[in-house]
DNA sequence: CTGAAAGCGCTTACAG
DNA sequence: CTGAAAGCGCTTACAG
């Protein structure tokens, strides 16, 4: 039986001390490398890293915790786990955080308010010392430090990752303009989704700036808390009812591009060969999609990596209420095979009009 | 200013019990409904449910849980959390865990041997009570409990949360045999995921039984720790080098299919017109795949729920020894848009041969 | 019916 | 250079 397979359990500082003929503040001492530390004999201190290692002592962290009031646990709050965008901001934030020693929960709140209320407190009694808030908006005012990546928040959030939405507006309106679409369509947010004032205010002003007049009645918005792709399509249903004629949808995410997709070669529309569309984030299916999806790409893993740096930041800081301020990343463009020359460009100036579909 | 908006800081149990002028030990019991909760008189725990809401009181579970010893947290070690496989399993994870009061650490291997070696003394350090791996090969034995999902252990783990893979494979094959296959491709997992081998026995034992011929030279393995469709499209590369004739392919999982699907795109040939994919897993990209994914569902959310909620029910049952089991649950299949007859149904009785690539 | 006391495993002034 | 002691916020025998 070799060392690895042998299996102790834990032992505890006392033990080690004991065992040493140490007291525990010493080994303590060493252990922590703490201040005092440089003052303690080289050779005690050899002797102790070595019984740490034989004995394979790990400190206890729930008492190391009480005693520091630090739980070296942080919580990321998403709407919803098995979604690719919360998935890709989890991905980098765990690169952050376990380098920084830290632990993280993650909780969903699926949207429903009761859950939104009752996590605060209940991570508040786990004494976790910081939230990531993805995607989601915190209402009530916390004593620990949250950062939020694509959530404006009224109160609390100390850091704001966000995205430079006029960019991501430019990528795609541009390219869309440049390929000859003039009645673009839009699928615009669910109204508690953090993203979606954000990004409309852009997609005005930047239209404007290009000369791109939008029609109200080509302005349609995600509803409901579904997943998935469902909510794009009824968007979109609703949209092709309206009877308005249009050449481009620019959605407000992949799903909502894939969901009205769905819908429109329901209607018998080929994409991109009749309508182009345009999805936002490049989740994982984006790539694989029918057809592959032109979208503006978020730097997810980045915004990850970002917000928890920034909160490690904050904890080490002692200033906990330091001044707001907003970290902002930028988008990419990526043309896939969703997007193509507008048909009124190889006809006549005329864009096609669909009937309604019922 | 309300009481909602006011923000109090955390309030211990001894200021709560001083301010009742009661003991530590009395607030503690009724706080805590332990025995002899009902020993003590109605009135006093009225006025103390009623302070504790009052002060809105909660207990430092860090002092809590060094007491008891008991963290009331579990973690969930997975391949790679920007995954859907994984993420599907973690959002069946989370409804049952909280339920039970516990939250949980999600961390991710990425398949990197020193992870995998030190996460579980990392966590354990951390006092956590047990661990859910999924899609992982636990290679110590620890002294905490851990139920696996689809991951046989050596060592260690109690349950085995494991698909019916004889069931999987009968869908599958019995399907591309009505539609006529008979030569049918192979693309086995990679070695280190712990599906691989079952999934292959059960394969070859209902292939024999539906009196299928594997071929040798249609078999290929996934390879490499890449993530995404890019090891799939690499071994279907690699299948149609070898210049044997098939009319089908079996994938290992989803983005395995997906994978195939564009490498058999490059290659000129159609699907399903010409070869017919079936993936594995069903997940969220398969329904919007070009072509939408035939393939066999495995329940992931349900597998999440059932992993927590047994690693719950060993929790609490003291005598944590209990003895290993396997809970098998179902695949469903769904077909979608990327079988369809074999070829020489229609033609005659010739499978295509497809000249090499290069 | 309720309380005083010990102790979970640590850290950290304070003292020498 | 090192140690004794207090205390973090709880729970739980033990006692009355």
């Amino acid at each position: 039986m070799d060392s690895s397979s042998r299996r102790r359990d834990a032992i505890s500082l006392k033990e080690l001390a004991q065992h040493l003929m140490l007291s525990q503040s010493t080994v303590s001492r060493v252990v922590n490398q703490s201040p005092g530390y440089l003052r303690i004999a080289p050779s005690t201190r050899e002797r102790i890293m070595q019984a740490v290692a034989e004995m394979n002592y790990k400190p206890n962290m729930m008492a190391q915790g009480l005693r520091r009031k630090r739980s070296q646990i942080v919580s990321v709050i998403v709407p919803e786990i098995s979604d690719g965008y919360s998935t890709g901001v989890l991905s980098g934030i765990e690169d952050s955080l376990l380098l920084g020693g830290y632990f993280y929960f993650v909780v969903s709140h699926r949207h429903r308010p009761e859950l939104l209320h009752e996590y605060p407190s209940l991570l508040q009694s786990r004494a976790v010392e910081g939230i990531i808030a993805v995607d989601t908006l915190i209402e009530e005012e916390l004593s620990i430090p949250v950062v939020s990546v694509s959530g404006r928040h009224r109160v609390g959030s100390m850091v704001n990752i966000e995205l430079d939405h006029q960019l991501a507006a430019r990528y795609a309106l541009e390219h869309l303009k440049k390929l000859g679409h003039e009645r673009i369509a839009f699928i615009k947010g669910q109204a508690f989704s953090s993203d979606t004032n954000a990004r409309w205010r852009s997609i005005t002003k930047v239209a404007s700036e290009l000369a791109i007049t939008i029609s109200p009645r080509l302005i349609v918005q995600l509803e409901g808390i579904g997943i998935g792709i469902e909510p794009g399509r009824v968007a979109t249903v609703t949209l092709l009812e309206r009877n308005e004629p249009f050449t481009a949808i620019f959605a407000f995410n992949d799903h909502a591009a894939m969901g009205a997709i769905m819908a429109l070669h329901e209607a018998g529309l080929d994409v991109p060969g009749q309508v182009s569309v345009v999805g936002f984030d490049d989740i994982p299916g984006a790539a694989t999609n029918n057809p592959a999806l032109t979208t503006v790409k978020q730097p997810l893993q980045e915004m990850g990596r970002v917000a928890a740096s920034e909160l490690l930041t904050i904890l080490r800081s002692d200033e906990r209420m330091k001044t707001k301020r907003t970290i902002r990343v930028l988008p990419t463009f990526i043309e896939r095979a969703s997007t193509a020359l507008a048909i009124h460009n190889q006809e006549k100036k005329e864009p096609v009009l669909f009937r309604s579909i019922r």
